[in-house]
DNA sequence: GCTGATATATAACATTTTGTTATATAAAGT
DNA sequence: ACTTTATATAACAAAATGTTATATATCAGC
């Protein structure tokens, strides 16, 4: 027969108060139910528990020994307990995140540590990539949330799409940094920097020129939004690209001006479809959805 | 709401073994029964625990958390048991023994290393030392059991009393080696070490050679059979003392005969008075009296 | 899509554990 | 001796845990 976890807080509670009527008291229950609890418990042992000494009750030598290896039990129960509190309020567990380069230096971080800092048993791996890697490592699951563009949909993923504002950024000095705003026609002259030809924001890009009549005076074809933004800051050219990293670059070298038309650049948040989502992954998600927000391009939000 | 330990197995039968119908024989119980034990366990602890995914069941990243923890509370379970086990069956636990110092580097010493051999989880205390130290440590309780003699009882002490066969001690190339038994009368020229004076032993040992008219020829007193076995080693006098020490001494420089008169030696074992026993002592002072039969005064044997 | 096999959940009820109150018994203080 | 206090026991109520029977969902193969 084995004993049962009322069993050893009955003999500890009797143990740690030196009497029955005490250990009721402690554990809220009727004295006799304590002392059938011993009565069982000292049964299974095989030993007797405790002596009677002139009004107190005393562990035996035996009971002595156990009492440090019970309170271990409850320690280890005390344990699990906390960690389930945690897990529930989401303030435990791991969180594997992909996104794309420009993330992992320059919003992501600032997010993170707020994220963080009210989780203090949370750990995070952030792994910046190429979206074709992020799309195999959200498939198969060895990331919990990825952050990419230009993506159109998989099967195996959950996805949420979210417009960001565009801005045409300029070097600091140039003449178009006394406007407010930009619109095409201004950079009829200007050498423009702009991402891959074959990505989708490029194309849209392409359309707004070609409806105005302005030839696109590429110049450099970037892979990246940040990289535009340091060559921008270098002085040299100007380019249209996402409002978040061009807030980033903000007063290193470069202005930031809205653009006319108002594209808008598609971010994509992926996760992967299980059954249940971790919880912990939901939350982060939710923040980083919200800390975007000054930078949604409001028109076309579709998303809830 | 608590959670049951029957959950916590339920939970991690359920995990390990990746279905419920599986987890149900592994505890042997039907799958109904883990099945609700699952959802009530899911209930209390706030969130989902597993998610079907093509057949199998696997545990959501949280409940993967839960699981180090839970069987690390196992783990603890388990150790209890074997204490408890180790502990019924006496073979953990400490033992706090005090003596006489004859027996702490004699006997004692032989009977403990045969004890602790077959109990792996039990520590000894030993300390020697005079007899009236050894009655205080053991009514204060700072000893489980105390081996001492000329004891004449304590109402604090449950006392059992061994006589103990008594033997001539003689030189090896003394004249007297060669006859089988001592007598008083042999011991007429002979310078006789012995113990003290106010000692009851040697009351008993004055009235033998009263009673055959024959004078003590006192030389040395000394305060332990030991003494006296190592003076008449040295080829020094002769002495009557316990079968015990001098066993010790056979083949050591020193020859061993029967005396006559049949005298005897109280030793007592003491314990404490005290509600419960440890097992373990009871146990210990078993086997220390087997260990005597050998040198217990049969006709005098008292004590069941 | 249908069908049988398999796994899990639910319902209804039996058993065991844990609780209750009432009361007997034993020890301690006056 | 008498009261107080602590513990044990008995009889029974509530809760937890088990059972069997059965409904429901999922998957493999047709």
């Amino acid at each position: 027969m084995k004993f049962s976890l009322r069993q050893l807080e009955a003999f500890q509670a009797t143990a740690n108060s030196g009497s029955v009527t005490q250990a009721a008291k402690r554990l809220g229950v009727s004295q006799p139910a304590v002392s059938r609890l011993l009565a069982d418990f000292a049964n299974t042992v095989g030993f007797e528990l405790f002596e009677r000494e002139s009004g107190t009750l005393t562990p035996t030598s035996e009971a002595r020994y156990m009492l440090t290896e019970v309170s271990r039990v409850f320690e280890s129960l005390n344990h699990l307990e906390d960690l389930r509190r945690d897990l529930k309020e989401r303030t435990a567990g791991h969180l594997r995140i992909a996104c794309l380069p420009g993330f992992a230096t320059s919003h992501l971080p600032k997010v993170l540590t707020e994220f963080l800092d009210q989780r203090p048993g949370v750990t995070v791996t952030l792994e910046p990539d190429r979206p074709e890697r992020i799309l195999e490592w959200i498939i198969g699951q060895q990331y919990d949330c990825g952050i990419t563009d230009g993506f159109s949909g998989h099967p195996a993923t959950e996805t949420i799409d979210i417009p960001i504002k565009t801005a045409c950024i300029l070097p600091e000095d140039h003449p178009l940094a006394a406007k407010d705003v930009i619109a095409v026609q201004d950079l009829r002259d200007e050498k423009i920097i702009h991402s891959r030809r074959d990505s989708p924001f490029h194309a849209a890009l392409m359309h707004c020129f070609d409806q105005k009549g302005v030839p696109l005076n590429s110049w450099i074809e970037v892979r990246q939004f940040t990289a535009a933004c340091t060559l921008v800051s270098q002085g040299y050219g100007a380019s249209i690209v996402s409002a978040l990293d061009a807030a980033q670059f903000e007063g290193r070298g470069l202005v930031s001006r809205p653009f006319e038309p108002d594209l808008s650049h598609e971010l994509s948040i992926l996760r992967p479809i299980t059954g249940a989502q971790p919880l912990l992954v939901l939350d982060f998600i939710e923040t980083f959805v919200e800390s975007l927000q000054p930078f949604v391009h409001e028109s076309q939000k579709a998303i809830a």
